[in-house]
DNA sequence: AGTGGGGTATCCGATTTTCTGATGCGGTTG
DNA sequence: CAACCGCATCAGAAAATCGGATACCCCACT
């Protein structure tokens, strides 16, 4: 019949890559081999899936059209071999996640914990990394779901929005703390510690900082989360962290604040491989997590909106 | 990875029929290539997924569960093969084509539709600018062609007249309209909407205004075709629009007649990279909007004819 | 009990498909 | 202009698939 499983992950792989090369070093193969599968489907077809122009190479209508079909049929496939692999016996669960350091301060270790207590033989590898690392870890199937912030390019990604968490106000222990929330333009003159470019956040700080008129006196770039808050606690400077990285003891040392008017957040999304299905050990640590994150989360909303 | 689209079809037919031999007649194979199919699932899995007990097969749980979910897979490749196979009439390729506003107003949309109707795998890319900048482009090569008024300097450029369009006098609706051509000069004090110097047109109509003699009492420039008609359309302010913009409902809520003595018309120009020639999509597309914007204008001729 | 028939598993050589490395071609870059 | 990058193509090698022959099993029938 017309186009092989094979062909099919090698179009998508090239889809997702725009790389006929990029797609073969993925997926283990040749670029010839890869050229070969995907001429195989056109012709089959009779239609071009991709413009070989200049440089770079872009899929046709009829390629976005079919992407979107292939990723069904991949991950029916993937879900038809799960199912009967159940039957199986001796099936060794593993299973790989990719987190943001937001998630891995306060969340990673209570779901952890609960998770290896009810499923004792499944392995769990857990890596930390900022968004691009992580997302390119998706891509390439190597991990089972991640969790980043939101962003833009979702290409060969399932993505759906986990959690919405407020954004807070960290600076170090004064003596004199009012809780509740604050503006960031009434603060004064700020020392403000943010991630670097390469950061997501980066730009959504930035934006927000220029739009509410904050008085950012000094900025230094700082992408480690264990730094900034050991920086912060010994000065005068201040940051801005999810809700979800001070939890309870978490914020010992330091005078915590929501940040108001207008509210500053981060969405955290859930993004896994568009042609595979979640594996059932990794729902349900992705169920955990994400009951971890909200019960954390809840506490700063609450205070949010006594405001 | 474990199973192919043959393995799972050889499976679907062997459960059905309840037979490896009945299964392979059906899908004209052998009993044996059946048995090596099916059996390539099973030690893929590490699941048997038929009791060969007795005279008859049975399918095992396994069987059953991956029977569920194979004929997913079979769906979805089916459709994604019928999807993409919609795509095989007509041309493909890409095309990138530069239009100024007078062309994309009115004309633009029904050329477009017919055009991916017919060709459904080409990927079409159009660009709104003004001359200067869509000159550049071609120039550049960025675009297949591009559509601009008539204008001087054609180094690098070939190019040919496409259409010559009468230029319409435009006012807010007043009630009491008599169709048929005017003379500017007739029309009393004008408060007249024109684009920019930066737009090819402006010297036209200026130096047309001169020689009429029309009585000019103030001018503003807008150069935004949107703006210009909303602004018309709910003031005493009047503009000249070439006919093209003007088809159908387009012309509701404003009186528009045609300029008289002399007339006052656009040329449009066809260009294209000098050293290219016209891909065969393109040439296609070009045809159809040529078609558009002769009907278009073509009935505003006729009102001109008349007079 | 022996025999025949329907049905599946397995073996093996032939065929077909798939993969790879080399090479060519067009476009881009320095 | 040369070097480079990326895709297409080709031919030989490797692998898979296929198809016929055969072995095996269970059951029914004599």
């Amino acid at each position: 019949m017309l186009g092989t499983l094979r062909d099919i992950r090698l179009f998508v792989s090239v889809y997702e890559e725009r790389s006929f090369t990029l797609a073969a070093q993925r997926e283990n193969a040749t670029q010839s081999g890869v050229s070969q599968h995907v001429r195989n489907l056109e012709t089959a077809f009779g239609v071009r899936l991709f413009i070989r122009d200049k440089r770079r190479i872009a899929p046709t209508p009829a390629g976005d059209a079919y992407y979107r079909r292939a990723i069904d049929v991949l991950r029916a496939h993937d879900a038809a071999s799960r199912t009967v692999q159940a039957y199986a016996a001796g099936q060794d669960g593993q299973i790989v996640v990719g987190l943001m350091p937001t998630m891995t301060r306060c969340t990673l270790a209570p779901a952890l914990a609960r998770f290896v207590d009810a499923h004792p033989n499944v392995k769990v590898h857990v890596t930390e990394g900022y968004s691009a690392a992580l997302t390119q870890m998706v891509r390439a199937g190597e991990v089972d779901f991640a969790i980043v912030p939101a962003f833009a390019d979702s290409a060969g990604l399932k993505s759906r929005l986990l959690l919405r968490t407020p954004e807070l106000f960290v600076a170090a222990a004064s003596g004199a703390h009012l809780p509740g929330p604050i503006r960031l333009a009434d603060r004064g003159k700020l020392k403000l510690v943010l991630p670097s470019a390469v950061n997501t956040r980066r730009g959504t700080l930035e934006t927000y900082c220029a739009t509410v008129g904050a008085d950012i006196a000094r900025t230094i770039e700082l992408d480690t989360m264990f730094g900034t808050l050991d920086f912060v606690a010994r000065g005068d400077w201040v940051t801005i962290l999810p809700a979800l990285m001070l939890d309870g003891d978490a914020t010992s040392g330091f005078d915590v604040n929501p940040i108001a008017n207008p509210s500053l957040t981060l969405d955290l999304v859930l993004i896994e491989p568009a042609r595979r299905t979640l594996a059932p050990a990794a729902a349900i640590f992705l169920d955990l997590l994400e009951q971890e994150a909200r019960r954390i989360s809840a506490v700063w909303e609450q205070a949010y909106q006594e405001s």
